[in-house]
DNA sequence: TCCGGCACGCAACCCAATTGCATCTGGGGC
DNA sequence: GCCCCAGATGCAATTGGGTTGCGTGCCGGA
């Protein structure tokens, strides 16, 4: 599962890793998302909410994507990552917030859906 | 309920919303979610998604906020706006891509669930 | 061989959001 | 004043992602 992450150019839905998984081998709709929240919590991927309500799920490829941008299209819920972009590491916050990360979204309308 | 909306010091779910209107008068959940809506589209208001799958909702105060920072609590939700955070009013994307807006979301714990 | 833990699958459930449809209401035309 | 239509509203049912509970099978160690 972590390969298929590794392999994406893009955030991938639970459906779609399930989707790319079955060829091989078929697992459940549940275990795909224990495995998944298991990779996140060891840090390994990272989730990410789309505009769709549903989760996305990203290979941490080492830590340049520690502070990571991506392009979320509105109508086809496709997320990428924009490597080019800057994120601000540190933000100022009201006092006693304790921010843990930042994260840059841009909002549009991705190639394949113009 | 823009009076509502704009009162508020944060972004307000759905079911917030309802609840403030209910001393008021009692509003269906499905006539708060058209009429917000229509706010949006009217670009009175826009919309958020949280990490908990819920929309949220922001009186666009002017358009001061056309490039607006947030501050999401990871643990309860709650959803704020930082007002003294830049957010870079344009990104370099790929070829073929249209942004439309920026989201600059900073994810931590907020000072009351600390 | 027996036992305990753990991963997995199945089914049921939860909840935000949406849709379909019936009803109400208010204004314009006659 | 009366009728009709359009838009707003409410209710109920549905959708769909995500989660939980529970039973079962698969090891590995004693």
């Amino acid at each position: 599962m972590l390969q298929t992450l590794l392999a994406a150019r893009q955030a991938l839905t639970h459906h779609e890793i399930e989707q790319a998984l079955a060829s091989r081998l078929a697992v459940d709709r549940v275990t795909v998302y224990r495995v998944l929240d298991w990779l996140v919590s060891l840090g390994l991927a990272h989730r990410i909410a789309g505009e769709d309500r549903t989760w996305r799920f990203l290979a941490t490829h080492g830590e340049a994507h520690a502070t990571h941008a991506h392009f979320m299209c509105s109508r086809c819920g496709r997320t990428v990552c924009l490597d080019e972009v800057a994120v601000p590491p540190a933000v100022k916050v009201p006092r006693g917030f304790e921010p843990s990360h930042v994260e840059l979204n841009v909002k549009g309308v991705c190639a394949a859906c113009r």
